[in-house]
DNA sequence: ACATTCAATACAACCGGTTTCATGGCAAGC
DNA sequence: GCTTGCCATGAAACCGGTTGTATTGAATGT
């Protein structure tokens, strides 16, 4: 490969001209430009990042840390990011942290040792891992997906709460009293602000939440179908189920099927998240759309402006949610 | 954030000494290195990266072109790219092509520019985009998921032909004649080969394909359904479906529900590349298994060995895929 | 005609490590 | 006791760009 010195040689200039040559052609004199661009032309000329980077001290590089990478919301947000990533000339690295939260402190690091200038964290911050915020290695850092409010970082994600409470009061307005909830992992923040947003829509209505209505499991489409069998063998008389996910509603359904259910005439079943693959259900399955691209769009968005040196800690981005009625809820009487 | 230079001055050594603790201790003494040690911990430092790279000339980091990252099978193999990577200690750079060929040549350009060392890119290969070959340019280049072999390059990937003919001969031994074929993009590689594959299991029971029982179209779900919605109303009589992939399958599935046939028994459906959403389907679908993790974790693997200086021009890995029978194929008199 | 100004370009330092080569000291061998 | 050789370490070059400062030369003003 052909460097800076041989297209300077060949122009019969110095390497100074040949860098503004490319970095701010203004500033030399047309023919003094032209003849660099033809050396370069001619050798083939690239500048290498590496030295440029090195230089510069900045890497064009933002880190992104995905529980996992084959979760197809996941996977939606990191492709809104990369469209605005692209646009921004900057590079992703994806990492597939598998949910192990130990790996967060790799994205520190990477930051630190100038491989990454900044982190995207998908999904929720594990709490023991907070350490760094105050610490005088904050690093540029936004969180999407789950929009913490506690942090100082900046968050994207949507209103988890009312969005939930949305939900309930939709399967309510249709009827439905007796609700079982296939929540998620119980120590996760999403899945206690959900629960709290379907307590608001029962409050609504003068109603308590009976916890013996909850089965808790993993957000996936096995999770949800086991969660599914326990919760009806045990509540064979519920009339809805509020899935905390599309695939714990997937499980679910397939649960249902099994168990003899005629869906939705014998039990509706309501998702949350709006993947593709709800649409496609057998029934189509209700849910709530998260706009999860979007979510990745403004998270780069923000890490973008982090990186220019704007200020933006304490934003929390809630971008809306909107509820898609499908035919897996029905009306009751 | 500490340089080598400060940690030099605290352990009152060289810069050269401080590099060689980190870079191969056994050229210390004991008692240096633990001075050059407890320095370099007291400053908390990391040596850069970036300008070990930059002296190095490697990247440690590898591009992944993805057309789609959002498609459940690509992100499965990115997932086993991304497990190999992390144990070699690559990072990856992934890009998502949207299914342009012109971005190719950024990958390209990514590696002459030292911004990454290699690039591995999922799907196929445009073939106006070979030009490369044989070029003073050839880079360190693998293709995974479609097993081209043509191309000198290294390719992973299964027997798309042969995994086809199974599946097709699985149908005619369920009894099933009137086959209809919900194939994928006509001017894909993959689509000819497993067409071929149907043909060639045909013609092991003397039959011949009816090109108008092949309906094209895009390898998602909403192709799948209008391409199922286009057929079924052509030719109502067909007693099975072919589908290239689970995806145009599900969206079969929908299509005939909405058209009023009762699955399995009206009509039989199989898909291709076994995604967890196949499981979950009613009814549940019959498909091939493609070892999709498997084949980035090979793909990954190949990268590193050419990377490394093994020469592996020429390999075509052909991973074994199985036939998952489910209740979506039926048995017919 | 000479001073002033400015545009165009060259020179050289710099980014932060790694590595080659030189040097000094100490132990073993004659 | 002096040479030989090795080990530990330091000095300096180097990777390939970018950029601040110096320099050159031409144009302008009086």
């Amino acid at each position: 490969m052909a460097q800076i010195r041989d297209v300077a040689k060949l122009a019969a200039v110095s390497p100074a001209t040949v860098s503004r040559a490319f970095s701010d052609p203004s500033k030399l004199s047309t023919t003094t430009l032209e003849r660099v661009l033809t050396a370069a032309e001619e050798l083939k000329y690239k500048p290498s990042s590496l030295a440029q980077l090195f230089r510069e001290k900045r890497t064009n590089t933002v880190l992104v840390m995905v529980p996992d990478i084959a979760n197809v919301l996941f996977a939606r947000v990191v492709s809104g990011i990369e469209r605005v990533a692209v646009e921004n000339k900057f590079n992703l690295i994806v990492s597939d942290t598998g949910d192990d939260a130990a790996i967060e402190s790799v994205g520190v690091e990477m930051v630190e040792t100038y491989r990454a200038d900044g982190v995207i964290q998908l999904g929720e911050r594990p709490l023991d891992q907070l350490h760094h915020e105050g610490e005088h290695c904050a690093i540029p850092f936004v969180q999407a997906i789950s929009a913490d409010p506690r942090g100082r970082y900046p968050t994207v994600g949507i209103d988890d709460r009312s969005a939930a409470a949305m939900m309930a009061e939709h399967l309510m307005a249709s009827g439905h009293r007796r609700i079982g909830v296939l929540a998620g992992l119980k120590d996760r923040l999403v899945t206690r602000e959900r629960l709290t947003g379907i307590r608001d829509a029962l409050a609504a209505r003068e109603l308590l939440l009976d916890e013996t209505m909850v089965a808790y499991g993993p957000y996936s489409m096995a999770g949800g179908e086991s969660s599914a069998m326990r919760l009806l063998s045990r509540k064979p008389n519920v009339s809805a189920l509020f899935c905390m996910s599309d695939e714990i509603a997937i499980g679910a359904i397939r649960a249902a099927h099994d168990l003899g259910f005629n869906l939705p005439n014998d039990l509706s079943i309501s998702g949350f998240d709006n993947i593709e693959f709800g649409k496609y259900c057998t029934p189509p399955l209700t849910t709530v759309m998260q706009p999860a691209e979007k979510i990745g769009e403004v998270a780069m968005t923000l890490m973008c402006d982090i990186l220019r040196g704007h200020a933006v800690t304490g934003i929390h981005e809630m971008l809306a949610t909107e509820l898609v009625a499908r035919a897996s809820v029905r009306e009751v009487g």
